[in-house]
DNA sequence: CGGCCCGATTGGAACGTTCCATTATCGGCC
DNA sequence: GGCCGATAATGGAACGTTCCAATCGGGCCG
């Protein structure tokens, strides 16, 4: 008992093969007839597609190559959930790598994809990706988008990361704060960049200075930095994403701090666990499924139309309140 | 500019296309020289190998197909990226599939790897999922290997829950706990089962009565549920992993009592964020990422061995004491 | 009645590798 | 000098689809 083939889908129907072929496909330009006759013979023989052999002749996998930074970062996770729902929507299926930050693996991954019978790829680029790496795939002729993270160039799907982080600075200033802090985003990339950068501006602005606590996207080390602030010290936290803000408010709790209270930090991202938290962060939702729903349709143009310019899709945050910033104390009293 | 094939790096090098085709897989069939000299070739024309082409005529993609139950749980993101660690360095690549516990999902992906060109499946079963399934993977001649939820037979891995909740139970009876509940796990899969049972034999055991506090691993569900705990109530609370211990802790703190002094508290799983936290958890073990890879390495067995007989690997937790459960007040007073 | 067009079906090449059987070359040995 | 075995290289079929051009009937029109 060998594997089933078109062929013998055909002989079995008593139809030609390439009859066959189009009736498993649905086509049209066979009679009705034709295809339930092959269809039949197809389920009584227990055929089964070999898609391998359609990649090869046709040159379509229906298949995306997806490069995450760092699968474990909730964040990132959800937005993995997203571009793969929307794909399979699609009739897509994903081939995952995770790079862990690391440049030469992401590399490796490419070159891998390259070869892979892959339609296009949807990046992520690791901290310290060189710009390079667009050419290159260019040069391949790999049809290809980012996310979040992006470059000056091609198609990209990310959120307003100034606006973001300039609705949090405006929040705490008009809460009455004027030792704000912004913390996290030592990473050398354009989100870090860009976040910092709606703060600092919006704090200048006021005619204050901004003031850098850096540190890694960890929570941990995000604990440590707000468990050893000073008293006297900013009171109140733009923080880098929702990760650093939890570490935050860790850090303040284990130095006998309440968050909200004591110290305001706001978040970025509004992963799942933001809303649930103690207190209940306050944050710039970006929606991360949403936005890998989005980046896989924008790739997914690239495939289609490879000649139509990269589409680049900046979606817009919203500040949600909740207690982490203690606006809710001001009606309490 | 059209694309080189390993005809035209044959022609360059003045050899024949199977000659070609050796040296470039490095086969020492061929004089080194001559490997050199086509090497040389393809990289002066820029030969890309095509993967699809390979893949039809010898069978093997070098392709798994991953079947997650629920990417965005840290959890099974951690797990998620020990398989793809430990499968890329055999020179596998992963498909990617989130079937966010649909069992329809799920059944609708595994049919989509079957024609794909895939070697085998690992799966993390979704809830719910019949063991029929295994009977299908078995008649369909995939090769399968399950993760942290299983079934009797068939390749598996994952920790020992019983074990491992037995841990907790027994450190919260030495610590002079008598009530103590179990939170979570309220879905029906081996996982829940497992650890529930260690939990009530260990109370059993010691001649107490076993209470089940049902909810979802949600950690917005199992924070109402804590903060709702009444004063009376159990004096600690063994729940099903880590997430559902977070929404505990939170939802404890909500209610004005510290997590650890007042109500003790044990997570399972020890997910990154276990030991950042406020307080820091007591929990137990199973190292997600080791998971992973373990898996890994047994689908891959396998599929190089189909006649073998299905490997079982059992992990063996370990607790790990922190603050959650209150033992480091014991010193303090 | 013959030619034409249209829808339905067919035949066969092509995709770019891998795999297997075969040939060529050469040195050593009886 | 012919035979053998080993090493190195070659030729061509095969994998199972898709794609395109060709064929086949039958109805319609002039």
């Amino acid at each position: 008992m060998q594997r089933i083939r078109i062929k013998d889908v055909a002989r079995e129907a008593g139809v030609a093969l390439s009859t066959a072929a189009l009736a498993l496909r649905d086509d049209t330009k066979l009679r009705e007839e034709t295809r339930r006759l092959v269809r039949d013979a197809a389920a009584r023989l227990g055929y089964v597609y070999d898609r391998s052999a359609a990649v090869m002749r046709s040159g379509k996998s229906h298949t995306i190559g997806l490069i995450v930074c760092e699968i474990t970062n909730p964040f990132y996770a959800e937005l993995t959930a997203g571009v793969e729902e929307a794909l399979d929507e699609a009739g897509f299926v994903v081939m995952l790598a995770n790079t862990s930050e690391s440049v030469s693996r992401q590399r490796r991954m490419l070159e891998r994809f390259r070869e892979q019978p892959v339609d296009g790829v949807l990046i992520m680029p690791a901290t310290g990706t060189p710009p390079s790496l667009l050419e290159d795939l260019e040069r391949w002729r790999l049809p290809h988008a980012t996310v979040v993270r992006g470059f000056r160039r091609g198609a990209h799907t990310g959120p307003d990361n100034r606006r973001g982080t300039r609705l949090a600075t405006e929040h705490l200033l008009s809460l009455g704060h004027r030792r704000i802090a912004f913390l996290g985003g030592g990473a050398r990339n354009s989100v870090s960049r860009e976040r910092w950068d709606g703060y600092a501006r919006t704090m200048a602005k006021a005619g204050l200075t901004p003031e850098h606590l850096l540190c890694h996207t960890d929570i941990g080390e995000a604990a440590g930095l707000a468990q050893s602030l000073p008293a006297n010290g900013p009171t109140a936290l733009v923080c880098y994403n929702d990760s650093v803000a939890f570490g935050a408010t860790l850090g303040l709790l284990r130095s006998g701090r309440i968050p909200g209270r004591d110290v305001a930090v706001t978040g970025f991202d509004d992963i799942r666990e933001a809303a649930a938290w103690f207190p209940a962060l306050t944050t710039v939702r970006v929606s991360p499924r949403g936005m890998g729903q989005a980046a896989a349709r924008v790739l997914l143009e690239r495939i289609t139309q490879p000649a139509a310019p990269p589409r680049r899709e900046i979606l817009e945050p919203t500040l949600i309140v909740r207690e982490s910033c203690g606006a809710h104390l001001r009606w309490k009293g």
